[in-house]
DNA sequence: CGGGCTATTGAGCGCAGTCAAGTGTTGTGG
DNA sequence: CCACAACACTTGACTGCGCTCAATAGCCCG
């Protein structure tokens, strides 16, 4: 899976970035840490790992041992029933944790997939823990994490509990776009890394009907249709149809 | 809210009862800690809070200060959208822990309500937090818990996007059944303490799709439906309904 | 015993799913 | 670089599940 590039390393530049200069630093794990602390991550930190289009970090049942962060690209948590029913719970882009759901039992209970090329920064949990001990900030930010999945989800629930199909995807792009905006990017330039297919998967939609509401997005005329690339070409239109989505806030909270 | 009777004693007999002669110690917070941290806990706690059918523990946006544990009785978590689509996100029996998704805000981002008449035991955040600087099994613990809950909204998820009406109540019922099971109590003789109402929120169903779903499962043979009280006849039956859910296998864990 | 609430059941309709055909896009090998 | 194959997406027609609305029946409280 792994493709084979020297560890600690950037991949594109084979440069080691330090979290202190990492683009990251304002969203990822160590935000709310002190200096010290920080410096005591990176000692641990196995940086750059990278990974292609459709590989899998890991899959329902495996053993985790490492912490892992996003640190470009984007990937998927897919849950699948025994039955063989598959959804897709989450939509992870950089700065993300990996695996909070399969934390406590160190046993996956989701598969992950990376939907873009992608490279990661992996903290073994041994390391981690010890460093916890010394430093409970790092436990309070992973406990702040959970609580933000517990929510996000209970919103997504509500999302489709609720809201009608066109609503649903306009939930999503809204929710997309403030991820990333809260990463630097554009609010109304969306590059989708993920199919119909898995946006559906996550909206709890068939994929014709996602087609269908960007389509009627598109003819309404707030939004700009080119394959994996939209353009919101009015927002407060948008954000009309989602109807204040909570997600929002919170993502803009991240 | 609060009915005013002695704290640290139960109002039915009057006596405090000690987390090691409690009944649900197997099952409740301090179930993996030991004897030494149980009696460190003991010293915090007040005990036996009693609360109404109808009252509300807190509402979103109310601060929170205390860890709160059902002792007995039920209630409901409820998410409420900027829009006033509401959303019951999870039941919770004796033993649950709540406001798992407010920890780490401090601040309520849902309601919970009681089913029926509960009584609750407390733990003030700031006691409990000195606590688990001195044992970190503490914190394992609500970090386990935390993963729970987001392990049981993915399922919850899974089950509304892919399984039908009828597939979904029958999954509530194993689930159920199972954390009855798991707390003493019979696995086919159900009591609800939520209206149907309350479980159509949870599904994300209409309520009279709720009754028609119960119907049928009376009719098929394998419920009996008096009311709140329903007995399951032929579990198997209603196993292969709800087709090897996997709410069951968490609910059979706790 | 009556009032109010909760649950059940029926009739009809609409949203979104399914199926299928057609179109566009991407990646691969000649 | 082009041709082709495989795949992803769009769009249309039709169907059906579950929602809505409404009327009736049952339960629980004072």
């Amino acid at each position: 899976m792994t493709t084979s590039n020297p560890p600690y390393a950037n991949p594109w530049t084979n440069k080691v970035i330090k979290c202190q200069d990492c683009g990251l630093k304002k969203l990822c794990f160590p935000k709310n840490l002190a200096a010290a602390e920080i410096q005591a991550l990176e000692a641990i930190i196995t940086r750059s790992q990278s990974y292609s289009k459709g590989d899998c970090l890991y899959h329902a049942g495996d053993l985790l041992t490492d912490l892992i962060i996003i640190k470009s690209g984007s990937a998927k948590t897919e849950r699948v029933a025994e039955t063989g029913a598959a959804q897709i719970v989450s939509f992870h882009l950089a700065g993300d944790l990996l695996g909070l759901d399969s934390l406590s039992k160190r046993k996956a209970v989701s598969s992950v997939t990376f939907l873009e090329n992608s490279c990661v920064c992996v903290i073994p949990y041994p390391a981690f823990n010890a460093l916890s001990e010394a430093a409970p900030q790092l436990q309070e930010e992973i406990i702040s994490r959970l609580c933000e999945e517990i929510a996000n989800s209970h919103n997504l629930m509500l999302a489709m509990n609720n809201y009608t199909a066109d609503q649903r995807v306009a939930v999503f792009l809204q929710e997309l776009s403030c991820r990333q905006h809260s990463r630097g990017l554009s609010k109304e330039l969306l590059h989708l890394s993920m199919s119909r297919n898995e946006i559906a998967s996550y909206l709890g939609l068939a994929p014709a009907t996602v087609s269908r509401a960007l389509s009627k997005f598109e003819r309404d005329g707030f939004l700009q249709v080119a394959n994996k690339h939209l353009q919101i070409t009015d927002y407060q239109a948008l954000v009309n149809l989602a109807l204040a989505c909570p997600e929002c806030a919170l993502a803009a909270a991240t």
